[in-house]
DNA sequence: AACTCGGGGCA
DNA sequence: TGCCCAGAGTT
């Protein structure tokens, strides 16, 4: 795979930033503590964030601590969750991460990495994301559409999540980093969608090797 | 790298 | 109906 020049991807990320500057949050992830956050963001992964939201208004309003959600029980939590996608196991996994969180970290939520991925159900991307909206600490999180722009912007080839991450914290001020995490996402979901890529409509097309490779498939 | 987990929304 | 969703864990 040939490598696409650096300079084209700084001109791309930048007419993206400068494109959803004034995006809003649609997803409304401003949870007041950082377990809320956890468990909105386990909850999210295969499920719309509509349906996150709904979800987490009428759990929170019941428990919205590990002792809380503990004391719900596998059973009565799934019955609050069973409208989001892979929710019994999502159940399984927010139990026993919250009984962790009581065992090993003094019933705190974790703000480092290394500790939230031994959580059962959180993964890299689930730990970025609460590391940079509970914590404060600047940090990108590559989901499936971070993923795919990327790749198609010539970041790098999106085999290697950990690539993808270190190629945009690298081209991104550290203090965007959270606001790049949702205009990307953002960006994947409304036109550099998976099927149907709206190129046309894009403003980074120009120095985009996706775009320039449909281009010369179209004119031959 | 491929596969499974899975309910609900929408065309 | 069929396709998709702001992933993680296992093989």
């Amino acid at each position: 795979m040939m490598n696409w020049p650096q300079e084209q991807c700084d001109k791309a990320l930048g007419e993206l930033r400068e494109l959803y500057r004034d995006i809003e949050d649609k997803s409304g992830l401003e949870f007041s503590t950082p377990y809320q956050l956890l468990v909105a963001t386990i909850l999210s992964a295969q499920c719309t964030d509509v349906r996150v939201n709904k979800v987490t208004a009428e759990l929170f309003g019941k428990a919205d601590t590990p002792e809380a959600v503990i004391e719900l029980g596998e059973d009565g939590l799934l019955e609050e969750i069973k409208s989001c996608g892979l929710a019994p196991s999502k159940a399984k996994n927010i139990i026993a991460a919250s009984r962790l969180i009581l065992s090993d970290y003094d019933g705190e939520v974790p703000d480092e990495l290394e500790e939230l991925v031994k959580l059962p159900g959180v993964g890299r991307k689930t730990a970025n994301v609460v590391l940079s909206q509970a914590f404060g600490i600047p940090a990108i999180a590559v989901d499936t559409h971070v993923n795919r722009v990327a790749k198609r912007l010539g970041l790098a080839d999106g085999s290697n999540v950990q690539k993808v991450e270190q190629e945009l914290m690298q081209r991104i001020p550290r203090e965007n980093w959270a606001k790049a995490h949702h205009w990307l996402i953002w960006h994947g979901r409304q036109i550099c969608k998976a099927r149907k890529p709206d190129c046309a409509g894009c403003p980074a097309a120009p120095y985009c090797r996706y775009a320039r490779e449909q281009a010369e498939a179209e004119s031959e």
